[in-house]
DNA sequence: TCAATGTATATTCCACAGCATATAGTGTAC
DNA sequence: GTACACTATATGCTGTGGAATATACATTGA
C-alpha cells in the first residue's frame, strides 16, 4: 500500500515540477523577449559565459544536459548577434574558446535585472521562506544525485 | 543584502528546477522510447487522456501551459499511431472530444509501470522521505499560485 | 433574421533540439 | 613517423513547439 501511494506521489510531483518550469520558464521568457530580445535559453546561455569566460562548447552541453549540436548551434545565434565569440584554443586547435563580447556583457547586466525581478516576483510571491529553502535544498541535492549519475545526459 | 542574497537564491533555485527537469524529462524518455516508442510528452498526454476522457484540445493545452496549436499537433501524432480517437462534440460542433483507443489504452498502461518505476528509481534513490515531502508540497503550491494567476500561459 | 463578437481548432511559418554523421585535430602504440 | 583510436565541434535531417493567421462555429443582441 505505501509502495502504491508513493508511486502516485511520484507522478503527481514529477507532473508538478514540469509544470512549473514550463510556466516559469515561459513567464521569464516573455519579460525577457519584450525588454531584451532574448528568450530564457539564451539569458541561460548568456550568464553562464559571463561565469565562465573561455569555456567550451562540451561545458555549455554538460551543464544545461542538452547535446552539443544544439549548443553549437545555440551559439551560432549568439555570435550573430554580436554577443558572443568563439576564439581559437591555442592548447587545442579542435575547440574554441567562448566568450562574451562588450555587447553581450552589456545585455546580460541589463537582462540580468529583469530576470532576477521576475524570479523573486513569481516565487518570493507564491512561497514563503521556508517553502523556498525546503524546495531550494531539496532541488539542489536532486540535481547533484542526478549530475553525479549522469541521468538524462542527451547523445549528440 | 538580505535582498540580493535572496535574489541569488531565487537564481540558483530557478537553475537547479531546469536542470532537474531536463534530466528526469530526456531519463524517462529515453526509457519510454526504447520499451513503448513513445516520449515523455506523449506519456502524459495519454495518461491525461485516460484520466479525462472526452477532453479537448483546449483542455490539454491549459494542463500542460503549452499552445493549442502544438497540442493539436500532438494528438494529430497519437490519431496516427492509433492511439487516440477524436470524435464529433454533439454539444459544439466546433471541438472535437478526444479519447483514448484501446490500443492507446493498453499502451498507457504498460508505460505506466516504466514511467512510475523509472520516477522512483531517480527520486527515490536520491531524495530521502522528508526531502520528497518537502519539494511535492511546495511544488504543489508553486504551481497552484502560477495557474490561479495563468503566469506563462502561451498565446498560441 | 442578421450582424457583430467571441470561441475552438487547424494551418502556416519560423526557430530550435536531438541524433547521426562529417570534419578536423590530438595522442599513443608500435 | 605512421596508423589507429579518441576527442571537439560543426552540419544535415527530421520532428516538434510557439506565434500568428485562417476557418468554422456559436452566442449575443438589435
Amino acid at each position: 500500500m505505501s509502495g502504491a501511494h508513493a508511486a502516485a506521489d511520484f507522478s503527481e510531483l514529477f507532473a508538478d515540477l514540469v509544470r512549473c518550469e514550463t510556466r516559469l520558464y515561459h513567464a521569464l521568457g516573455e519579460r525577457l523577449r519584450e525588454r531584451h530580445g532574448i528568450v530564457t535559453s539564451q539569458y541561460e546561455f548568456l550568464s553562464y559565459l559571463r561565469d565562465h569566460p573561455g569555456c567550451r562548447v562540451a561545458d555549455l552541453a554538460a551543464e544545461f544536459a542538452i547535446g552539443v549540436g544544439a549548443t553549437s548551434k545555440g551559439i551560432d545565434r549568439l555570435e550573430k548577434q554580436g554577443w558572443a565569440a568563439r576564439r581559437p584554443n591555442p592548447a587545442d586547435r579542435r575547440s574554441s574558446l567562448l566568450a562574451l563580447t562588450d555587447d553581450g556583457a552589456r545585455l546580460v547586466a541589463e537582462a540580468e535585472r529583469t530576470f532576477t525581478d521576475g524570479l523573486a516576483e513569481l516565487l518570493g510571491g507564491a512561497l514563503d521562506e521556508p517553502a523556498l529553502t525546503a524546495l531550494g535544498r531539496a532541488l539542489a541535492t536532486l540535481r547533484a544525485a542526478l549530475e553525479r549519475d549522469q541521468v538524462g545526459t542527451p547523445a549528440g
